[in-house]
DNA sequence: TTATCGATGAGGGATTTCCCTCAATGACGA
DNA sequence: TCGTCATTGAGGGAAATCCCTCATCGATAA
């Protein structure tokens, strides 16, 4: 149940995950890294800007999640789970336990899960635009130390990174309404930099920046900047 | 110059920050765990939104960055150094090389620091709102292999973690809770109204709703009103 | 070859937002 | 009773954004 040396472990498959050749790869990775710590449910997800709905995109769901041999339906359940959208209000990683009584289930936020039920470890992702992502490790009996935790931390971050390059960049939105560079300058705008920091930060001028500010405007058909903010989250143009 | 269990040190050592009784105390632990790997000089700062001075408050500054003996004066070098701004275009962290000749001194990105000059790793720290703060970690001759790196990051996260949780505990930007009206107003910017016509809609002088949204972007941390819909929409303030 | 588009940059100026600072009132909790 | 907070409103002015219009160049497709 235990890794004798979960930190040195950790390093040294963290630094696999980069070279792995195909997203089968990358879960076996972390299966076989987590699987001696107890943990044989995984969820892993890229998380959109609306705190309704904190997930974008399911990367990776696996294990029995239901207790009770059915598959996890990603749409239907795991959007509704609220451990994935407590991860929206923290801002480091948390075990929690899910139990089923009477009245259905039920879940609660813990520093010790115990006892019956599933339990688990959900690892939120960082980036520049804040959440970009979070992994959900899962099992009946789950080691809890804080050098799994650390562990886990590790692990989950290099695979996150990874499945996301090998999912999210080959295929970005075919039907986007903005240009890749637009896109890029609207983030920068969503992240508070001023027009004369954008065009510093890109190597352009402050006149390119407007320009590409007016042409998305007139794109997303909005009047304000602040709107257009709102409305590439609300399509997905840009992450919160 | 090396430690023999980087991954087990740090995670041991990451452990006891949060126990650390004073900075002094924060001090000592980082000093401690990086003077073996050959890093003997320490910039920790928070992140502004400001990408022209992404400095917002410098935690702690030690060593001789300057390489002739001198002390560091923070606000007239740190926050001019462009090591500390390109932590606001990565996603990672990175090693940098400094080298002094005759036309001045001169930076550069490196993957693999050697040579004359001082070397370093900065590790930039992520959280909800993106870019929270960074960590420079330098020397003359450094171990810049792949699990001090690793270990870095650890010791990296849990000290300014620790560091911001000692010098700004007590005014930490809420990320929760704004006020009916100010999310309203928001809500309304967000929508693509001008501050005459939102003080229209809702029976109040411009003046208001420009306190209104001085007081948002306070309460937010944020520097834009287009970060504020931002980061609202993330933390589920307005809806997208 | 021609047209279109993305990306880049600009002049001149208007509009809007934002900053700094100040102030009053009512509700509420210690 | 007092302090804090939300809400309201303001003066004066600076900074930033936005508007209108124009322009060039390279890539790409018809």
């Amino acid at each position: 149940m235990l890794r004798s040396a979960p930190a040195e472990d950790a390093f040294t498959c963290a630094r696999a995950f980069a070279g792995a050749e195909s997203m089968d790869r990358l879960c076996v990775l972390v299966r076989d890294f987590a699987a001696p710590m107890g943990y044989d449910r995984f969820l892993i997800f890229s998380a959109s800007a609306n705190a309704e709905d904190p997930i974008d995109r399911i990367y990776w769901v696996e294990g029995d999640w239901f207790e009770d041999g059915s598959f996890v339906d990603a749409d239907a359940y795991v959007r509704r789970c609220p451990v994935n959208r407590h991860v929206t209000e923290v801002r480091e990683s948390f075990f929690w336990t899910k139990t089923r009584d009477a009245e259905g289930e039920r879940y609660r936020i813990v520093r010790h899960p115990r006892g019956r039920g599933v339990h688990g470890l959900q690892v939120p992702v960082f980036g520049p635009t804040g959440l970009e992502g979070a992994i959900s490790f899962g099992g009946l009996r789950i080691d809890t130390s804080f050098h799994t935790q650390l562990a886990l931390e590790i692990i989950a971050r290099a695979a996150f990174v990874a499945m996301r390059a090998r999912l999210e960049g080959a295929n970005k939105p075919a039907a986007t309404a903005l240009t890749d560079r637009e896109r890029e300058v609207l983030t920068w705008i969503a992240v508070g930099r001023r027009h004369v920091e954008i065009a510093d930060t890109l190597g352009l001028s402050e006149r390119t920046i407007e320009n590409h500010l007016r042409r998305i405007r007139k794109r997303l058909g909005v009047t304000t900047t602040a709107q257009a903010i709102h409305v590439a989250i609300r399509t997905g143009e840009i992450l919160a």
